[in-house]
DNA sequence: CATGAATGAGTGTTCATTCAT
DNA sequence: GATGAATGAACACTCATTCAT
């Protein structure tokens, strides 16, 4: 078990973390199955991180990373909606592609605590302060609907995230593009046409 | 301690148990404050409730079934808007006239384990159905956008659903009338005008 | 094994932990003999005392205080030698009628750790005040000898202390009176005749 | 860290270990923390030392050889006082010389476990015993009070255990001098002048 | 019915020691 | 010899649940 990288370490039992605390949840998952599933001993789990708590926030705080990679601001110069698309396929897309960690995000590290939550709360107020002035933009142009663009920004998100959080937990067989069309059809129309 | 009607008494635990889980979460709530705050004898917790997720469950379970009862089929015989609002309108007044509860809701029941995910994942659905038959019923008339009724449900719960976590969790001072109004426009327009 | 008294219970635990202190010290010591000895399940004891540290804590506070309350002050216009026999013999008296409690003070209390070392050393530093008054009083009526009061204190409260430890400890065959007069007669006059 | 001495670096890691057991006490000192004092990896303490109680013994042996040499038998046929004052003259020498390694040996060994109980009690008895025949021999020639020889060394070496612990724990500000002629003084004529 | 003292299974974490390189 | 990554035994403590009074 020896010569293993450092990283390529840290990496495995990260994988092996995530993948348990996807399958139980985080109070259900024990240490114990992380490191059998890991492949190591207990005391090298805490070689590599602090605590349980510790590689759980790892985990999310890596995804928040990614995620924050993926949303970039739009430029209401160009044209739009190809920006928007773009936007959306490059969440949906790190979303889909590690169900696993997808499905901490909406669903484990919710309510873990007043800690989480608040790094859940502060992450969401900065996605949705982007989103908010691009809307406020928008608006000034005359392509965004009038309207508090703090409400509309968290109307958005909570599409989105319910959404991913069907999919992910209910596996609603729904391709990439299926979803983000849909998602772009309501956010840039709605759906009454009364 | 002694006449007090056994159905008050559990109301009393209920209440107690209510706010403690909601100020602490599900885990990080002991049954010791929840038994000091309902002013009873350890014991006696356990002579109303099965055990912890026992009354977890219920209070959620009286929460599902008060907001099932706030959501009425839409007629589209007759005007669909106000009927519409009125769900709209039911539904938050439901949610933010017990915070605490609503908390428990949107954020603590979520990824308890994966029992209580299917249970919430199952009230979804059913809430999802009653929306997705409304959907295809306002598709045949015309009065609602073509595509998969089915996501735009989703889509639909999910802005409802984060707006009210964003009320209860930030304390985003918005008045009611003002969400339901936001929410109607959103759903009726979505907010892009390209 | 139910409804003996709340303060019994302490006792017995305390008791049982003197034993298992005394026996082991203190690192060696295990809640779980403590328990078996005391008869109690685990949980008990913690329904009792803080932690580990705390019984502990106890047992020496609780052994300083009877320690305390057996030394007087000696009054310098009264006859001083059955004064100060008196205050040797009550010392002397507490120290061996518990040796399991004489042994956690002499031996397994000290190098606990700085938090217990500054304890001992309070303790003992206020014992030695005591006795260096006693002795300045003493040096102004000429019936002690000259030099720095509180190196005699220190230097009778060792020759004390290692007495006791030393019986405490190697089970030395003397009895109590023996042990008085040994004391008596070296803090007044020494041995050599030079 | 080629070309050292083998000796030599047993000595840097007993050093270090000397050290780090007089700050922190046996049981806090971390096999770590003494690596990293004396800049050696975790695996080479093994190289040099059987384990942590083995370098710790290894101190308190060193210790005790270098206080035993410290003390020579009197010869009743030459001038006592200087060979006794001599002789407390070096062992407060020596104990003052590396106050960490006393501090080791008259704190954190203290109570450790049974078997190093009983090593000091060895070493003590043994001094002891050089005493009491000293001492047996000083009452045969009227120089020493008489009296049980046993009891007045154990009280000796108390009264000297118990200076040198508080001058080392407390930093109590004295000379080697005054140490020495306080003990000396105290031992020959005690203080008491009633 | 009510009480609250007693229970004990369950688990995260530490750290001395080993051993492959 | 030297290294430091890996090991896993050991243990204090928590807290939901029970049950004698």
């Amino acid at each position: 078990m020896a010569q293993i990288d450092k990283a390529e370490r840290r990496q495995q039992i990260l994988a092996a973390a995530r993948d348990v605390f996807a399958k139980r949840g985080y109070h259900a998952a024990k240490i114990d199955e992380i490191v059998a599933a890991a492949g190591v001993a207990r005391g090298t789990f805490y070689l590599y991180f602090e605590d349980k708590r510790g590689i759980f926030e790892e985990i999310v705080d890596r995804a928040f990373a990614r995620l924050g990679m993926a949303i970039t601001r739009v430029d209401p110069a160009a044209p739009v909606e190809d920006q928007i698309k773009d936007n959306i396929r490059r969440i949906v897309g790190v979303l889909l592609e590690d169900k696993a960690t997808t499905k901490i995000l909406l669903s484990d590290a919710v309510g873990l605590d007043p800690g989480f939550d608040r790094k859940l709360l502060v992450f969401y107020e900065e996605v949705g302060k982007l989103l908010r002035e691009s809307l406020t933009d928008g608006q000034a142009l005359g392509i965004v609907a009038p309207g508090d663009a703090q409400i509309l920004a968290v109307l958005a998100m909570g599409a989105m995230k319910e959404i991913l959080y069907q999919v992910t937990m209910r596996d609603l067989a729904l391709g990439e593009e299926e979803i983000v069309e849909a998602i772009y059809g309501f956010l840039s129309r709605g759906f009454l046409r009364v």
